[in-house]
DNA sequence: CTTGACATGTAACAAGTTACATGATTGG
DNA sequence: CCAATCATGTAACTTGTTACATGTCAAG
């Protein structure tokens, strides 16, 4: 449902082929919106022949052609629509497999999970560095779209990512300390 | 993916039919992994075909008929293949649609947006009492299941959600502290 | 007499994942 | 010469969502 809102809200800032719009979810919402690719271009489609976005073929030399996508006023009314609809309580779509795999770990060994919590501790701490680049391409986009106002909700977005991150980041710590304890 | 690893690892534990289990996913995973009922009778279908478990029909009197589903050899054997599999780095597969919302929220003005934050936030406060009952619950289930370890795995899960319901508080108060500053 | 718990599902659709498929140019 | 970037997509499959469909019994 969203994928769709996502691609007429960057189209919103203006134009873009399919093939930015992949750059442009990967550099800014990946964190909380990974979409494919393939999921994008088939989006592209089903908006275009919904009529709310039109696009332009450009005749390149020396690189492929390609489709520059923009939004069209019906495009713009459905966005807007979706932004302002009360958003429904996300915490109750809120899904994690790990969570589950920790939820069932008593069939494994105290020692098995404690490695597994480390893991994930680890990955967190480098999914954190991925996170400022993020926020330096939210300083790019910015100089692009000249709104002021539109960073600092891309910061607010930044901001939670690194929230959670580091409450990730405490609650492995607590976990492994608990099964230690555990394991004496 | 993930699903019919949960439905094989509440079975690990005792028969169920799929009325149980159904309850047995809103009591003590809802927060992080939501099962439709419709969805948990389609993968029960697709595991008993697959053999990884079975069923006996059980004849009630005053009540419906139901199926009793039980983990078989080969079922037990993917679970634990499953949970001793490394787990994918999840925080890749985090997913908020709100904040997509907040990343395109320039569109609006933000006065909604505060009370868009407001509302995220008293969703949030809900939640957790709504949390206090899944931690009696694994009370409950403990007695049940009658294995010290596994309510301790449990809690683990249960800690997370309070703390990312923390989080998601600590971040929407800061957040509307940033608007209001910006209102000015 | 009505609500809630018990109990099972189907159908249609929307969204997400994985694998495949192609091919040019540029920079190191 | 090899890897990365540019650029577009299809096909098959798995998951997840929403709406529909049916019916009993117990308790208040």
């Amino acid at each position: 449902m969203s994928l769709k809102h996502g691609i007429l809200g960057f189209l919103n800032y203006g134009s873009m082929t399919g093939y930015d719009l992949s750059k442009a979810f990967l550099e800014s919402v990946d964190f909380f919106w990974h979409a494919q690719t393939s999921q994008i271009y088939r989006e592209l489609n089903s908006l275009e022949k919904d009529g709310l976005i039109a696009y332009e073929t450009i005749i390149q030399h020396n690189k492929p052609n390609k489709k520059e996508y923009s939004i069209t006023k019906k495009g713009t009314e459905e966005f807007l629509k979706w932004l302002s609809e009360e958003p429904q309580n996300e915490l109750s779509r809120f899904k994690n497999e790990f969570l589950i795999k920790i939820f069932f770990s008593d069939s494994l060994t105290v020692e098995e999970n404690i490695k597994k919590l480390e893991k994930f501790k680890n990955d967190c701490i480098n999914y954190a560095e991925a996170l400022i680049n993020t926020s330096q391409s939210i300083d790019f986009y910015q100089r692009k779209v000249n709104n002021p106002l539109a960073s600092l909700y891309w910061s607010l977005t930044a901001d939670f990512g690194k929230s959670y991150i580091l409450m990730c980041i405490q609650w492995a710590e607590n976990s492994i300390t608990k099964l230690k304890e555990e394991a004496l």
